[in-house]
DNA sequence: TGTCCACTGGAAGGGAGGGCTT
DNA sequence: AAGCCCTCCCTTCCAGTGGACA
């Protein structure tokens, strides 16, 4: 035991002291905001002159940006407010701004009340109509006088959820009703095809002003990389090779400076923790898998109950099957798994809709095949190691028992064929 | 060429859980 | 407390469909 401790007290000594590894390893988080942005310069200034009139009295353009993951939207958008409101502070000037993840979010609703937040306005979680939060979020406006700039992150998943674009229509139509205090929007997109659902009243008002943000490459991520390293990691640590490694494979996720950050960091920590003298190679090609791994292993582990049971099914399926299954054994097998726990099954329309959640998610794969005269489905396939979702599934109460459980259902068919 | 299968996915609506107003 | 309106999650209903087969 007492060995033990004193390992302890040496590996809580080292982090003290920095480390061996790193200096500042949250430099090397996707969310730390770094003195400047390589490769992104453009945008900055771009979306720093559309919002620069935030600073007298005149109201801005909305503006929409667009690109994938990792592509600094969030990023540039973050920084450019970030001095603004600086600099509106200097010149006295009623300037407030909000960050709104639409995703997480979940809802209108929810997003309006998160402006009013922003606001000093308390309103409850639930229970009022979104016209009602709309109506405090002006009159709130109003009686402040101030401008309010809102970053509408992966707006697209707004849009798509609620099916209908009416909030933005109505965001953007709000300061027709204002004299003084307005709102500036800013969206921000993953989707490169979100435009198509919208109506054209919002796209004309809402794309006032509109900027692409392309993938980095492998030698912009290599930039971005080396910049925040030199600071994050001790001198000499880093190897060369591994960092190309990182902006490389990065580059090959479209471009996705979030995932060479990550890459790097776990890099360094798989690292420290092998006592390693040097960051190698090896280490990113470990921190690869490490961080797909802890990916998925995190959309398993918050899953609802029935899309577990239903992943379960496609997973019995398929390690008796070896090959993709449609919806109808699907289905199957998972109105067994629920007799199984007692749990009342859903119906099959809805259980095509959570087929579809998780393959958005990507822990499934689900295509719409047609079979002619046998009929039109989803041929349906795991998208993930099956070892990670028994991993993950077997520390679950309900869940976990049902691994073991051979469904009678695959039983029947082996017998039919 | 028409038929028919096994679904898909849109639309409408129900009801549980909640807050607001009177 | 009653009545109203909201969101969220789900069910029910059903028209639509790609392509093998006769």
């Amino acid at each position: 035991m007492n060995i033990h401790l004193s390992q302890l007290d040496v590996i809580f000594d080292r982090i003290l002291s920095g480390g061996d590894v790193f200096r500042d390893r949250n430099l090397l988080r996707h969310d730390y905001m770094p003195q400047n942005l390589p490769h992104r310069e453009s945008q900055i200034e771009r979306l720093g002159s559309v919002l620069a009139p935030a600073l007298t009295k005149d109201r801005v353009s909305n503006f929409f940006a667009y690109g994938k993951t990792g592509t600094g939207k969030t990023i540039v958008a973050k920084f450019v407010l970030e001095r603004l409101v600086r600099k509106a502070g200097q010149y006295n000037r009623a300037l407030q701004t909000a960050h709104v993840n639409c995703r997480l979010a979940g809802t209108n609703y929810r997003v309006v009340a998160d402006l009013c937040r922003r606001l000093g306005v308390q309103v409850p979680f639930t229970g009022l109509a979104v016209g009602e939060l709309l109506d405090r979020l002006k009159e709130a406006l109003k009686k402040q006088k101030t401008a309010f700039l809102v970053v509408l992150d992966e707006i697209d998943a707004l849009v798509k959820r609620s099916e209908d674009d009416s909030l933005l229509y109505e965001l953007t139509r709000i300061n027709e009703a204002l004299s003084e205090g307005w709102i500036g929007l800013i969206g921000i997109s993953n989707d490169l095809h979100f435009k198509d659902f919208l109506d054209p009243r919002v796209l004309s008002s809402l794309g006032e002003e509109e900027l692409v943000f392309k993938p980095y490459s492998s030698d912009e991520l290599y930039d971005i990389l080396q910049e925040r390293s030199t600071q994050a990691f001790q001198h000499g640590v880093l190897d060369e090779g591994a960092l190309r490694l990182c902006a490389a494979l990065a580059a090959r996720e479209h471009g996705d400076a979030r995932r060479a950050l990550d890459l790097l960091r776990v890099a360094g920590e798989i690292g420290e923790r092998d006592r390693s003298p040097r960051i190698l190679e090896k280490h990113v090609g470990e921190a690869q898998q490490k961080v797909e791994h802890d990916r998925v292993t995190e959309v398993l582990s918050s899953l609802p109950l029935h899309s577990r049971v239903l992943l379960l099914s496609v997973l019995h399926l398929e390690s008796a099957r070896k090959e993709s299954s449609v919806t109808g054994d699907v289905y199957e097998v998972y109105r067994e798994l629920c007799s199984v726990v007692r749990m009342e099954p859903l119906t099959q329309r809805r259980v095509s809709g959570l087929l579809n959640e998780l393959d958005i998610m990507g822990i499934l794969n689900a295509r719409v095949v047609s079979f002619g005269r046998y009929g039109r489905t989803k041929k349906i396939r795991l998208g993930v190691e099956p070892r990670t979702i028994t991993a993950t599934f077997s520390v679950d109460e309900i869940v976990g028992g049902l691994l073991e459980h051979a469904p009678k259902y695959l039983h029947r068919q082996r017998q039919l064929n």
